[in-house]
RNA sequence: GGGCGAAUAGCUCAGCUGGCCAGAGCGCCUGCCUUACAAGCAGGAGGCCACAGGUUCGAGCCCUGUUUCGCCCA
């Protein structure tokens, strides 16, 4: 068998791992502008991948993210646009440290032991190994990332450019130092942002406590959901309005275990209607205590670890976790006879969103980013419309938040990630934000320096995504030409986290919107309906599924299941569709290949096997189809369309045409509006059902023998539907699309940057669509009736047609043909009456009859056209109905009334018929 | 407590600006290894479009309310 004619099943590992690398080979990816795709758009095509974690693998949500954004850029680059779609990792600072910290206790290093450099280089050994299978696996995703462009989020001009934004910020007075109560992680033993911190409702206790009155007159009552904090416990507060105010205001109580003396205070801050009506105020590890102490000025005395162990304020709970001490306080104070009582009650508790571990609210000193000033202007873009939210609901989700948001707490009390670069001199206390450490201390002159031990939230490098990696802050080419980008495509759950600070960085530091489209894909959910993520593990490794069903597979999959913005359960039996799809494509052209090989067409049609360079063809107005088809086929195979090659064009030719252009039109439309899943479904629609079903069906005959003026254009014809039937899928599929094209004897070039097809209205061809509809609801009727009357599938019946209106012409010729070779008959006559022992279909204004002799059930026969009879009186009623409604004739559209005039028509003349061979057959029967 | 989303075939989901008889894939039933494809072909069953009102000539789609599920924010 000749090299170019694929073999049976498609074999996707044969095929993909080769095309990845002649992509790269022929710099494919890289920007640039092609004129001759026929674009005439001078802005470039921008996209910034958001960074994968360097942290472990890719994962589903990776996966159609991604792909979604290789399918828009790939479409784009194929139009002619100059697109850039640029990679990059990011170091994830407390997600890879806790990976590597896990590593060496596996391996059993003492984590005390290490030092900070030598830790750091533990974990960039980490990234190295984890960076190349991620790099690994989005290349045998196939997306057509720009590599040279790559980068890491701790490469130097990274970092340098993370410094620059820290030490402007600081300038501005919009880094500042403080101590506050922060979100903070005892198990991973740092700070964390507000956005980090997931909320979850639990069932806890609400617990009553007496603490003594120091002048012996009885107890106070304060409730309680953390009893452990009783120990850091300043001061009880009591509404002034409540009556009680007066008599306890200043009074001194005596605080439960530790037995330290404690005031009354009174503060609006109290809810004289929850629990006792009085509050104990723990500022070191509350956010709302705090604000009543600063009110206060009250001692602020830490009573828990880093680690969540009680710490040496906490007397003789000193050492215990914190959850241990709550059971411990707690018995003690039953043992005191100061626990008052238990009740149920539901409140809200943070957890770390990494390791779902119980926050501690916690007064530390840390850095932080003060967020109104830089807010403002990114709100501005938002209601403008400079940057627009696909679908548009999440804009009210990204301004709800930037409307009320809080300082960010950017300090990370962690090793791996970009060091802040604040220095202090060792004399004099003086702070300095710089690149490097300064020489000499502006205040004291003292050269000696420490620099700030803490490292910088990972957001605060990966803001910058749309800025540094094309070279900021250097007013580089890149910058000047890619920023702003274009379009971020993103899941919703980054919103906040990434979306809303890259905007927020790119006016302060570029004074440009970072993007004008965010399209926010839907996230993938297990069975379960729970997130597909690293963390819980639940997500199919991508590679596995590739390597059962092929990447295109997996791809053309997933951005068909998945419309823009709504979440997806995602089963790998989902992938089959794609990997059915792909076979289908594969032997379709193995059919149209072999054949035309075999018949000499190859050569006939001047598809040289050589792949000839050829002159660029002009988009130029046409007039004519053969114009249009001329300049297809010199587009897909440089070279002129040889005479003759599509004068003997017959129905389904210009039926599959005409389906082509419609198909084209509609995929073009569906991506300009940013609905891939549409595109996806109509090309399948399109290539499934259109080109193979029908159209290649239709044609077998005349590959196989007839005339040749027939066959050879049947060949042409079906050529060059699969060569830019290959474009259209090469954005969804690219593998396989580049392979077909690369088989497609005469096409030169890759496909990736070949140019994609443009809506062809001269192929449009109403006659030739309404004609072979005719025939395919002939062929319907036809297939159910022999389905029905059990006629073997190989057999070949005679059929009569006769015509309500005399007009037997329509079926003599090219819709006869069809309609004896789908339907299988043996031969088609028309007939003026209905013949013996007959069953009958109604299409169209004909009757068909297939006289079957003996086969005939007629009782059974007679129930069949009965019910059809039902069916389309019901809905003829309904018709009539309708269209002696006066309003409804005033108001409707005239094209609505039409349409519904001509359906009243068909379906009277289907009624007609219909009685008249129920009547035919009651008479015999 | 506030906001958002979902509810359509057994399952997973489309259905864009209200307008043909509400679709697809998978699954199911029947029959076919028909010289591209059994990862296929032909045929079929299966829907009070969550519920109740409303607007409209016309509602799966718009409005109001209700129920269930999910998410986000506080």
């Amino acid at each position: 068998m000749a090299s170019n004619v694929p073999t049976s099943a498609y074999d996707p590992a044969q095929v993909e791992p080769r095309w990845c690398e002649r992509w790269l080979q022929a710099d494919a990816f890289r920007p640039q502008l092609r004129p001759e795709n026929g674009n005439s758009d001078p802005e470039p095509y921008v996209v910034l991948l958001p960074p994968p974690n360097v942290t472990g693998a890719l994962h589903m949500g990776h996966v159609l993210s991604s792909t979604i954004q290789d399918v828009f850029v790939r479409y784009q680059r194929m139009r002619g646009r100059e697109t850039l779609w640029w990679p990059g990792t990011d170091h994830a600072g407390i997600a890879t440290q806790k990976v590597v910290e896990r590593k060496l206790r596996d391996e059993g290093i003492d984590l005390a032991s290490l030092e900070r450099e030598e830790f750091v280089a533990r974990c960039w050994r980490w990234k190295e190994r984890s960076h190349r299978h991620i790099v690994e696996q989005m290349q045998r995703v196939g997306w057509s990332l720009d590599w040279p462009r790559e980068y890491f989020t701790l490469d130097p001009h990274m970092s340098r450019a993370v410094r620059e934004v820290f030490i402007r910020l600081f300038q501005k007075g919009l880094v500042y130092r403080g101590r506050y109560i922060i979100n903070w992680c005892p198990s991973c033993r740092t700070a964390l942002s507000d956005e980090e911190v997931e909320h979850e409702e639990v069932q806890g206790n609400l617990w009553t406590v007496r603490y003594p009155r120091v002048d012996g007159n009885g107890f106070v009552e304060v409730a309680t959901t953390r009893p452990e904090t009783i120990l850091g416990d300043v001061a009880v507060a009591i509404n002034p309005v409540d009556p009680r105010a007066a008599e306890l205001a200043g009074k001194l109580l005596r605080l439960p275990v530790l037995g330290r003396e404690i005031p009354v205070i009174t503060d609006d801050y109290v809810d004289p209607e929850f629990g006792t009506g009085m509050v104990k105020i723990t500022p070191a590890h509350d956010p709302n205590d705090f604000e009543v102490g600063r009110r206060h000025a009250l001692e602020m005395p830490v009573v828990i670890a880093p680690d969540g162990s009680m710490n040496e304020n906490a007397g003789p709970l000193q050492a215990l976790d914190r959850f241990e001490a709550r059971r411990e306080l707690l018995r003690r104070l039953e043992e005191e006879g100061l626990l008052v009582r238990s009740e149920a009650h539901t409140l809200s508790r943070g957890l770390h969103d990494r390791c779902r571990t119980v926050i501690e609210p916690y007064l530390s000193s840390q850095w932080f980013v003060r967020m109104k000033p830089l807010a403002e202007p990114a709100i501005r873009v938002v209601e403008e419309g400079r940057v627009r939210f696909y679908p548009e609901r999440w804009r009210n989700v990204y301004l709800h938040w930037m409307r009320n948001i809080q300082d960010w707490c950017i300090s990370r009390q962690l090793w791996w990630g970009h060091r802040i670069p604040i220095y202090t001199c060792c004399k004099c206390s003086e702070i300095v934000a710089a690149h490097e450490t300064p020489a000499a201390c502006r205040r004291c002159e003292g050269t000696r320096f420490t620099q700030d031990e803490d490292v910088l939230d990972t957001w605060f490098s990966s803001w910058l995504c749309p800025l540094s990696p094309l070279g900021w802050p250097e007013k580089t080419p890149d910058l000047e030409r890619y920023h702003p980008t274009t379009m971020l495509v993103t899941g919703p759950d980054i919103i906040f986290f990434w979306v809303a600070r890259m905007i927020m960085a790119s006016l302060e530091f570029a004074g440009e919107v970072p993007f004008g489209q965010v399209l926010l894909n839907g996230i993938l959910r297990d069975a379960k309906g729970r997130k597909m993520s690293k963390s819980l593990g639940n997500s199919p490794d991508p590679l596995d599924l590739i390597g059962k069903h092929g990447a295109d597979a997996l791809r053309f999959s997933s951005v068909m299941l998945s419309p823009p913005g709504q979440d997806t359960f995602f089963d790998e039996s989902n992938v089959v569709t794609g990997r059915n799809f792909a076979n289908k494509i594969w032997n379709a052209a193995r059919l149209v290949l072999s054949s035309a090989e075999k018949h000499g067409w190859i050569s006939e049609l001047g598809l040289a096997r050589e792949r000839a360079e050829s002159p660029c063809v002009p988009f130029e107005a046409e007039s004519t189809r053969d114009d249009a088809l001329s300049r297809l086929w010199a587009d897909a195979f440089g070279a002129a369309l040889p005479a003759g090659a599509i004068e003997a064009l017959r129905l389904e030719d210009r039926w599959i045409l005409h389906e082509y252009a419609g198909a084209v039109a509609d995929v073009n439309r569906e991506m300009e509006g940013l609905r891939a899943n549409e595109a996806a479904s109509r090309l399948y629609h399109f290539f499934w059902d259109e080109y193979c079903a029908w159209y290649l069906e239709s044609i077998k005959p005349r590959f196989y023998g007839e005339e040749r003026d027939t066959s050879r254009t049947a060949h042409t014809v079906a050529l060059l539907l699969l060569a830019h039937s290959s474009k259209l899928l090469s954005p969804f599929m690219p593998h396989l699309a580049e392979e077909l094209w690369s088989r497609i004897p005469g096409t030169r070039g890759l496909v990736t940057t070949a140019a994609f097809p443009r809506p062809e209205p001269m192929l449009l061809d109403n006659d030739a669509a309404t004609q072979f509809e005719m025939v395919q609801e002939a062929t319907g009727a036809i297939r159910t009736l022999r389905s029905e009357m059990r006629v073997p599938p190989g057999k070949r019946a005679p059929a009569l047609v006769h015509s309500e209106s005399g007009d037997l012409a329509q079926w003599e010729g090219e819709p006869g043909r069809l309609l004896r070779l789908h339907a299988k008959l043996e031969e088609l006559q028309p007939v003026g009456r209905r013949p013996q022992a007959a069953a009958s279909v109604v299409a169209r204004d004909s009757v068909l009859y297939v006289p079957l002799g003996g086969l005939v059930d007629l009782d059974a026969e007679r129930k069949r056209l009965q019910e059809e009879l039902d069916r389309v009186d019901g809905d003829l009623k309904r018709l009539d109905a309708k269209l002696a409604n006066r309003s409804f004739l005033d108001k409707a559209p005239a094209e609505v009334v039409g349409r519904d005039r001509e359906r009243h028509a068909e379906l009277s003349g289907r009624r007609e018929r219909l009685r008249t061979s129920l009547a035919e057959l009651s008479g015999k029967g």
